[in-house]
This record gives C-alpha cells, sequence and structure tokens, in this order.
DNA sequence: ACATTAAGTGATT
DNA sequence: AATCACTTAATGT
C-alpha cells in the first residue's frame, strides 16, 4: 500500500479479517478499508445525539457501545448493546436519504469504531451480494433483538428487567464487578432510584448479587 | 470535622 | 412501581 494516509491500523485490519473473511469478499474488505475510516474512543464517549444527522454507519471493530432512546426530560432507556461486527439498524434504515438519529450511543467501553459513508451503503448493496446479505441479516438480528426489548418491557416487572439488566452488562463488559451506582441504573431502566435500591436489596437476599458502594458484584447467572 | 454523595426505609398514592 | 421525606453510611477535602 502506497497511498499517504491510512485510516487502519494494523490490529483492526485484521480484526476486519478474522471477522469477516469469510464473510465478504477480498474487493469488499479492500473497499471497506479505502474507504472506512476508524475513529478510537474512550469509554462513555458519545458517538450519536438524537437529531444530529448521520453521515456514516458505524460498525464496531472492539469494545462495545450501548444504544438507547431519550426524551426530552432527558430520561433514557436502553435498548441494546453492539459489539464487534454489530452495526446499528438505526442507521441501516437511514441510510437511503440523508436523515437525523432518533435514537443516542454511547461507547460502553473504550472502543474502536469503524465509520463507513452512507453513500456507500447504497453502491456496495448493488456491487457485493455479501455486503446486502451482511445488511439485511445485521436488520435482521437488530429487528428482533428490539421485539426482546419491548417484550422486556411490556410483560416483565422490574425486578427481571433489573436482573437482566445486570446480567447483559456482565456479559458485555465481561466482568463480574460492575462500576454503577443504583441512581445510574433507574436512569438506563427508566425507573427511580428508590425502585432499584430496593429491588437491588432483594437480589442480594436472594443471593445473586453482593453489594457494595459505588459496585455490584453479580454472583450467579443463567 | 464537615460536606457530599450513595444507599436504605417507612409512608403515601 | 413511583414519589416524598428522612436516615444512615461511605468517601473526599
Amino acid at each position: 500500500m502506497t497511498t499517504t494516509f491510512t485510516p487502519f491500523n494494523v490490529s483492526c485490519y485484521n480484526k476486519l479479517h478474522e471477522k469477516f473473511q469469510f464473510l465478504f469478499e477480498p474487493e469488499l474488505i479492500n473497499e471497506i478499508c479505502k474507504t472506512g475510516m476508524v475513529k478510537t474512543y474512550k469509554e462513555g464517549s458519545v458517538l450519536m445525539e438524537i437529531g444530529q444527522t448521520l453521515s456514516h454507519m458505524p460498525l464496531v471493530i472492539t469494545g462495545s457501545v450501548k444504544v438507547m432512546k431519550e426524551d426530552k426530560e432527558g430520561n433514557e432507556l436502553l435498548l441494546y448493546y453492539l459489539e464487534l461486527g454489530d452495526t446499528c439498524a438505526v442507521t441501516l434504515s437511514c441510510c437511503t436519504k440523508p436523515s437525523k438519529s432518533t435514537i443516542k450511543a454511547i461507547t460502553e467501553s473504550d472502543a474502536e469504531i469503524l465509520f463507513i459513508p452512507v453513500e456507500k451503503m447504497e453502491e456496495w448493496m448493488v456491487k457485493f451480494k455479501t455486503w446486502r446479505g451482511f445488511v439485511l441479516d445485521s436488520y435482521n438480528v437488530r429487528m428482533n433483538e428490539m421485539l426482546d426489548a419491548i417484550d422486556n418491557l411490556a410483560f416483565n416487572n422490574m425486578e427481571e428487567r433489573l436482573y437482566k439488566y445486570l446480567r447483559d452488562k456482565v456479559m458485555i463488559t465481561k466482568e463480574s464487578k460492575l462500576h454503577i451506582t443504583h441512581f445510574q441504573i433507574a436512569n438506563e431502566l427508566h425507573s427511580s432510584r428508590v425502585v432499584i435500591s430496593r429491588l437491588m436489596k432483594k437480589l442480594e437476599n436472594e443471593g445473586l448479587v453482593i453489594q457494595h458502594r459505588n459496585y455490584v458484584e453479580v454472583k450467579e447467572f443463567m
């Protein structure tokens, strides 16, 4: 490669190959390398605000991103997480015409994100069959995840939602000690601190978690 | 020692 | 399950 500007570092390139070599043809991977831009983020960086215009679609290389809905009072509700190879369905649905984000995205851990200009989306959709498959598949996966989230919201009580939330968080961070306060949890689940404190107490009595100040240890799950 | 912030609790809606 | 009002406990300055 003789280009003066190489937006890719070796690690990202390898990761991309690792993940997609059997999914994408080499020409497509080359295209991605040519037009994609990798950015690294610290934990807690805001990738997307509601109302922000989206010009690129994100593809997670390392780390994880949480996607949430937020109302005008700033109350938030967690929708789902993105991990390696995941892309955001909301972006996909908007890629045909320039539009604004309806969600907020924040990195859950330090992360490397690959950005692909939305113009390339359509181009690749017709040019690469594997890309088309990938996009449709991603859309499908997200759709199902959303349905799960709605189901959880509609039919499960707070205690179950809280427990699911803690489990997901442990899965995503691969860490059984979660550095989070009751207040933060309450916000993500769109509940109140008092309610979470009471339910956490309950979970603790059931032996599922051990509580400390500023963090919880999730004992057993699955 | 004091202020600040996280977590616990009883009562009320 | 949410909110209020208050207490208790941990932590930082």
